[in-house]
DNA sequence: GCAAAAGTGTTTCATTTACACCCATGT
DNA sequence: ACATGGGTGTAAATGAAACACTTTTGC
C-alpha cells in the first residue's frame, strides 16, 4: 500500500428502479457508441478523480433525471478481467429508487433512447449488465424485508393495495390481503388520510402516507418483515 | 463508457476474522512503510490489471496465510477522494472467515508484523481502515441472521457451547443455553460425534460437527435465525 | 343490478420465550 | 466434597397463517 502501482480504469452503473402500472421497472438507455451500440444499457459512467464514488453515481443519476435526494445504495463491485471489451474496466454498482410519477428525462447527446422497461421484458443488456441489474435485485429484495425502504418506490399517496401490490412484486410472493394490512396498521408507520380515489368504477380506495418519523426510526433500526 | 477515460488506483483490503478463546479477532499486520509505518493496519494490496478482484483479495490472503479455499465475501467499495494520503485510491474490501487453528503466518518482508487482536481491543487504524471493519462486521452480523456462515469459524468438532457462544460475540447478545440447543438440533444440521472432551475439571462437553449436504442446502436458501 | 375492488375479525397453528435442576469430571 | 460447566423439558405468550363476506362506486 505504500506506493501506488496499477491504475484501472472504474466506472459506476446504475440500477434505476420505479414501481408503474403493477410492474417493477428499470431505467435503461439504449447506446449510441462502439461498443455494443444500439443494446440497453445501465446508466453510468466514469468516476473522476476528483469525485467520490457516491457522488460518481449520484452525477449519473442527474445527467438522467431531475430528481433530487432519491434512495441510493451501493450494491457491489464487479471485476472480472473481461467484462468489459475495449479493455479492464470495474464497475462499482448502485441501485436508486425512484417515484416515478416524478421522474423527468434529461436527455443528453449521448443517449439515443431512454426508456423504463419492466423487469420482466429485459432479456438482454450490454457487457455483464443484465447480472448487475440481477445483483441488485436481489439486494433490493433483502433490503426490503426488514427496512421500510419500498416506500420510497410509491408517491406521497397511496392505498395499502399499491404498497401490498409492491411488496408482492418486489418480493414475487402473494399475500394476504388482511393479513397484510393488519401488520402494516399495527406497526404505526403510515397516516390514514382523509382522502379517497376518486373517478374508480368500484368502491374508493382510503389513500395513506409514511409518518417520516416512524419511517425514520425503522429505516435505522430494520424490522422483521415477515409478511 | 465508450472511451476509457480516467485511470484510478484500486486496491483490495480483507478483513480476516478468527474466533478464539471466546472472541472474535482479526488478523492486522503492522506497517513497515510509509505512510502511516508503525500503525496496525488491514492486509491489502493493490489491484493487478490482470486479475479479477476475487483473485486480489485470495492473493492478499494467501500471502500471509497458507490455508486454502477459506469462506470469502466482498463487503463494500469505499471511494471517498481522500480516504488515502498518497492520492486517490479507491478499496474493495472483502470479509474472510478462518478457523484460527488452521492458521499459518507466511511473513513477509514488507510486514514488521502480524498479529491477531481481539475486536475490542482494537483502537486506531490506518487510512480508513477502522470503517472498513467495523463494516465488515456488520455485514457478517447480518449474514450469520440467516446463513450458516459462522460455522467456518470454528474447528472440525466443536461443542454446542463453542457455537452458541460463537453467536453470542457475532451478534452481541446473550442466548438461552437451551432454546440454543432445541433451534439448532431441530435444524438437522450438526451431528453429534461419539466424541467427547477430555481432561477438562468439568463433565465432558459432547463434539459436534457439520452435515456439509445439509449446510450447502441452508447456505444456498439461507434461514431464519431467530435464536 | 352488476362488475370490481375496498375493507374488515376470528380461529388455528407454529414459533419464541422464560425458566431450574441434576450430571459428569478433575482437583 | 466441591467447583465447574454440560445437559435436559414444559408451559405461557406471541406471532403467523388461513379464511369469506359486506361495502362502495361507476356503468
Amino acid at each position: 500500500m505504500s506506493e501506488i502501482k496499477y491504475l484501472n480504469a472504474l466506472s459506476v452503473d446504475c440500477v434505476i428502479f420505479g414501481f408503474d402500472e403493477g410492474e417493477l421497472k428499470a431505467l435503461l438507455i439504449k447506446r449510441k457508441e462502439e461498443p455494443s451500440s444500439g443494446m440497453w444499457a445501465l446508466p453510468g459512467g466514469f468516476v473522476e478523480p476528483t469525485e467520490s464514488l457516491d457522488n460518481a453515481a449520484m452525477r449519473v443519476l442527474s445527467e438522467l433525471t431531475s430528481i433530487p435526494d432519491m434512495y441510493m445504495e451501493q450494491v457491489y463491485t464487479f471485476g472480472g478481467v473481461n467484462r468489459y471489451p475495449l479493455g479492464r474496466v470495474i464497475s462499482v454498482s448502485y441501485y436508486a429508487l425512484v417515484k416515478i410519477s416524478d421522474y423527468k428525462i434529461q436527455a443528453t447527446s449521448k443517449i439515443e433512447d431512454v426508456a423504463w422497461l419492466p423487469l420482466s421484458e429485459i432479456k438482454e443488456l450490454v457487457f455483464d449488465h443484465k447480472e448487475i441489474l440481477q445483483k441488485a435485485l436481489s439486494t433490493l429484495k433483502e433490503r426490503v424485508k426488514f427496512h421500510p425502504v419500498g416506500f420510497e418506490l410509491l408517491p406521497e399517496k397511496f392505498t395499502l393495495t399499491q404498497l401490498q401490490n409492491l411488496y408482492e412484486v418486489i418480493l414475487g410472493v402473494l399475500l394476504d390481503k388482511r393479513n397484510f394490512r393488519k401488520k402494516l396498521l399495527g406497526m404505526d408507520l403510515i397516516i390514514k388520510l382523509d382522502e379517497s380515489q376518486i373517478g374508480v368504477a368500484h368502491r374508493a380506495a382510503r389513500f395513506f402516507k409514511f409518518d417520516p418519523e416512524r419511517y425514520k426510526e425503522w429505516l435505522a433500526q430494520g424490522f422483521n418483515f415477515k409478511l
